[in-house]
DNA sequence: CCCGGCGATTTACGCTGTAAACAGAGGCAG
DNA sequence: CTGCCTCTGTTTACAGCGTAAATCGCCGGG
């Protein structure tokens, strides 16, 4: 049952062995343990990964957890807050990865494909919760999602400044391997949830999309086939080896990745 | 006033004519004609821009028209159409923008390029909608955002398809393409959200970020001035160039863009 | 024993989206 | 002109939201 969807995507939640999932945590109705910041934290994304995103409410998180809504204001300042610490919790699960490693012990790309992955892991096993991640406006400005944390951004730009790339070079990585990450899974987990989940409208007309007749869009009819395979796995192996790719000629150029002249 | 940030980034909505604006639509107070769903969702769209996103009620909206908020119900079925409503209609200002056109009349790179172009200057002008465009779930897996739209896609695979792609790498292109606006627009328009507008945070903390102590990130703070500089324009021209000359070789190997072996 | 404080509840308020009933302004038949 | 129908906007109402404030039960230290 859910059968592996098709030669076995690493990243996704039945293909592992759930090192990206959240803690246990105990089932829902059982959590009899005193509240705490964590234990909040972690009810909601459980809840957000069941019911959706505009389904959390305080009120019915605090029903969750056995409590009324009240209660969870004595561990978060409000509603704001517990998002952000939703988003906050999702990323620390990368801290706790195994294939994921904060120092670039076997190379720039052995690190950056494993960080790639294991946000693509998170990215999925969380596909409700990711968009919060994508659009929650950052602390600053140049702690970009999805990575979103100080701890990661540092990693990142020692990673590649200890492996020879400039400073400038460093933070342009940074920059366009943020840029890949988020336009790649933002759009896996968006396509995901309409796939699975019409749970805004309940009601799913698989042909004859939104009334519009498709007559007058003869090329979207004929390509619906292509159109509606699902290869994010594959794209986005190659868009991040294609990144990678692109990155160590700027490296071995040794200069920032602005363009010289290249002429073309 | 507002001078032209840095060398005039040409999709800025200042640095233009404002080809990329919404409809007149007179101003807010004044709009006394009889209502219609355009006029509303013009409206939706200006009062997102200047007051935000979670701004926006159905009583206000309503009173921001002169009006009931219970006579928009009249022209929308709930507040969740209001929203794809929006979406749509910013997605249409691309349809009015002389700079973008349908067809690739001289060349499918020209055609990107505009196309490009054309979505990053709405995105620029609407900043507090564009998560919007980005978030909302798709009517069909393959509607992607940021283009969400049946004749713009159909539009694409035909501009490629026409100029020699097949079938199968149109598609392919149509994926990248979108996963290259989406990811670049969305984390452009976020970092401007957090630059100018402290709108939900009214206490904006310049230094000392969330409470952090950035003792434990020195690379961070030694790279502060890098990280915190604002080249997004040059990193969208770098990284759509880029994608263009993928692209080439696709066109040119004449196959689908996986890769046939390349050997590293 | 009391008692202070902590964790959770109760109550309350203003706001939200929206269902349902209502009101008024044309247009047209008689 | 009168009566009625439709079309458009208003009024009223309700359940549910986030959260401020007061309250209550408990529990360990004087």
């Amino acid at each position: 049952m859910t059968e592996p969807d098709q030669s076995a995507d690493p990243d996704s939640p039945e293909g592992r062995g759930g090192a990206a999932s959240v803690m246990p945590a105990a089932p829902p109705g059982s959590g009899r343990g005193s509240l705490d910041r964590r234990r909040i934290l972690g009810a909601a994304i459980e809840y957000i990964d069941e019911n959706g995103l505009n389904a959390l409410t305080m009120r019915r998180l605090g029903a969750h957890l056995g409590v009324e809504a009240m209660a969870l204001y004595r561990y978060l300042p409000g509603r704001e807050q517990l998002l952000d610490g939703v988003v906050e919790s999702v990323i620390d699960e990368l801290y706790g990865d195994p294939d994921v490693h904060l120092a670039a012990a076997h190379g720039w790309q052995d690190y950056l494909q494993r960080l790639a992955h294991g946000v693509r892991r998170i990215a999925l096993a969380h596909p409700e919760v990711f968009p919060l991640v994508a659009t929650r406006p950052p602390a600053a400005p140049w702690v970009r999602p999805p990575l979103r944390s100080l701890r990661w951004v540092e990693s990142f730009l020692d990673a590649l400044i200890d492996s020879g790339f400039t400073e400038e070079s460093a933070v342009a990585a940074y920059r366009a391997y943020s840029s890949f990450l988020l336009g790649h899974l933002l759009l896996e987990v968006s396509q995901k949830g309409v796939k699975i989940s019409p749970r805004d409208e309940p009601e799913g007309v698989p042909e004859a999309i939104e009334g519009t007749d498709l007559g007058n869009y003869p090329t979207v009819v004929r390509l619906e086939g292509l159109l509606s395979l699902d290869e994010s796995a594959a794209e986005f192996e190659e868009a991040l080896e294609n990144l990678l790719e692109r990155l160590e000629v700027v490296l071995r150029e040794g200069r920032s990745p602005r363009r010289g002249d290249a002429r073309a």
